[in-house]
DNA sequence: CTTGATTGGTACGATGTCGCACTATATCAG
DNA sequence: CTGATATAGTGCGACATCGTACCAATCAAG
């Protein structure tokens, strides 16, 4: 029954990732998204090891999707005044205006999923949702 | 809001992806054992191209998934008698073995899941993510 | 200050995903 | 039966992920 649970979360992520990556243009994936959006709603200036260890991947995979993201001219490096280790990663006007774009475009994919599905169902999982992933976040600490 | 509903699902689906792999030998991966999970509940004998599409990845990825457990002994491949075209997919005692010996250790994973949430909370979502697959499933199909 | 340990970042290699192109077999139209 | 089309599978190349090794900057102990 759990299983089951963890089996159609796999599925869903699968295909909203794929529905993500539709709307993304050039040869961005979901990642580079995830980062822009992260941007934003905790600001600009952000430093890649610790967007790393937000999203929770190697430091290698964040220079990776970083470079992506500058390489295409969404993001730009500055330097970091604190530490000279370390970069600070901003946002471009054209790095915002996709994340805009894209965040309208999937408004439209939700309004078609709120005519097969009630909305409170779905948003009604919301909290269940961020206690596992609490609950699973504490236990990948403790072993 | 509905945004937030698979920010969290694709968190809780990198978390459990890598609970999984942490119990798999080898170079074995989520693929790999999701393709030895579906050869139990499906039966053996199925042919890559039906496991490609319930799987919904290309047939090249289904290819590989499935050289890789072959190389190792978990499976193994029989001509069709049906349709000199493809392969079946046959479990091999080993592949059988470590099947249960995952399902088992997950248990214990679950168990400690349960001590910090209500069972009831989380199988409670099930229909929802269902229905939700179900929908976007079909919104894949249509455009 | 000096020196050893720590930390941010990246180059590189191994492996995974997947689109394209190709082969072999099957199916369908006539 | 024959030729055109469709389908199952795979080799190959492009790109993603991530562990290891390394460099440069910082920090900590004395």
């Amino acid at each position: 029954m759990l299983f089951e649970v963890f089996k159609e979360i796999g599925i869903i992520e699968q295909l909203s990732r794929t529905q993500l990556e539709a709307r993304l243009p050039d040869g961005l994936i979901a990642p580079h998204f995830a980062v822009l959006n992260h941007l934003i709603n905790r600001g600009d200036g952000a430093i890649p090891i610790n967007m790393a260890r937000a999203f929770q991947v190697p430091k290698t995979s964040m220079t990776h999707t970083l470079k992506g993201l500058a390489a295409k001219g969404y993001v730009e490096f500055r330097e970091n005044p604190i530490d000279g280790r370390s970069k600070t990663v901003w946002l471009t006007d054209k790095g915002r205006a996709l994340r805009t774009d894209v965040i309208a475009g999937l408004g439209k994919g939700f309004a078609h999923l709120l005519e097969h599905i009630d909305a409170k169902a779905l948003t009604g999982m919301l909290p269940t949702l961020v206690r596992l992933r609490e609950v699973m976040d504490a236990a990948r600490d403790e072993g």
